[in-house]
DNA sequence: CCGGATCCGGTTAGATACTG
DNA sequence: CAGTATCTAACCGGATCCGG
């Protein structure tokens, strides 16, 4: 359970012992994004294996950073938030990740993509606000994808929460487009705009005009996407 | 050599992928605070296997964030500098350690002591200014600790240099300072003062009534020090 | 479906010794 | 001084399974 430690008195040392395991920040992240059943982070973060994740919480625990909160008298329907300190983790997850955007090579993981993890991350990002005041449905295809994962539908309900379907909803849809998942990832990130992948033919985008001329507006970005890149 | 990834294009695990590796952080704090020759490097992370340091130090040239540079025709004489990229992960680092020095109990930590890395550390930081302006020597005795690592001599060179050594340089000394090492922790991290610590005996200084005056000012404490501590 | 626990094989890290 | 080499222990990934 106890991780190894460094022995050094020093506070990064300290910090380090529990931050600095495999995993740990890309859990801190999707804390911290506002996610807080098991499942929820297991979406977040699709790759860690649910063994781990539920030790990693855990620790998290133990070192006060995470508060467990039972939702039901019934074991097993918990709900993680961060405590106080847990929040006060902000700063550090956004100095990580702002390196990250400005130094870190973007090629090797341009090579994973994720169709789940983007639209997840859009899902939670998109600014409703220049969206018109009713229901409003986006259909995305990204045509060299399998079947199952090649459509999917963003939803702004008439009370201003959005939500994510990869079945087809069955609504009138207010927007659609079609982009290769690479450039949606692009955009997303910042590296590009779009404009730009609409000048090139790589976002093709048919449906509202309104929708289409302030895509670049409620499309949240990345929090990172401002940051400029200076790697290479 | 390549770490396993975690496949996300999230600029935070793109990030974590380099940094949230066991001994990094703690090897980046020592290369920011400017040490840059091998064993210099191995005094400030002594239980780092020289493996794994080398290890470490190629995986940061790799990512561009350490520059190797030869000293001389022979191999084996390199200077470890960091590049402006390692130079501007300094945020992330003050981030982990302020967050640390708050919220981190101390107390395991405390019970893991090194005084080597503690003088090491207090050499580094001490503040010349306020000494007077020719050679200065202090020693220091934490009489609960072997003979081999009892006594220490911290040395100010009439150049503003300050030298550690851990067998008597013979010169005359200035202060002497008698404490253990655990009170002698805490002040350097700010958990204490160095008043307080004359008030109740814990430490005790004989010698150069300027010098004792001032040992607040010119013992350089920890770069976090000034962090109170919220933990628990 | 939710929230994990268990088992097993591969990778990483720690300890110690050794070399140019 | 500046690293390698080797061996063992700990950790991690992936798959499977389990109780509500």
């Amino acid at each position: 359970m106890t991780n190894a430690s460094y022995k050094q008195f020093c506070p990064v040392a300290m910090a380090a012992e529990l931050l600095c395991t495999r995993w740990t920040v890309i859990l801190l992240r999707e804390l911290v994004a506002g996610s807080s059943r098991f499942n929820e982070l297991r979406r977040g973060v699709p790759r860690m294996s649910p063994a781990l994740l539920s030790k990693r919480l855990s620790e998290l625990e133990t070192a006060g950073v995470v508060r467990r909160e039972r939702l039901s008298e019934a074991p097993g329907i918990d709900a993680y938030r961060l405590t106080e300190a847990g929040h006060d983790l902000q700063p550090v997850i956004e100095a990580i990740g702002t390196w990250g955007q400005k130094w870190v090579e973007t090629e090797p993981s341009l090579e994973n993509l994720d169709p789940e993890l983007l639209m997840w991350d859009m899902r939670r990002n998109l600014d409703t606000d220049p969206v018109p005041d009713r229901r409003v449905v986006i259909e995305f295809t990204y045509p060299e994808l399998p079947e199952a994962q090649r459509r999917w539908w963003l939803i702004v309900e008439p009370d201003r929460t959005v939500d994510l379907c990869h079945i087809d909803p069955g609504f009138d849809v207010d927007l659609y487009a079609r982009v290769d998942l690479r450039t949606m990832t692009e955009i997303w990130m910042g590296l590009r705009s779009v404009a730009d992948a609409v000048d090139r033919e790589a976002l093709l985008l048919v449906g509202s005009t309104s929708l289409t001329r302030t895509m670049q507006t409620w499309l949240g970005l990345s929090p990172f996407a401002r940051q400029a890149k200076l790697a290479r």
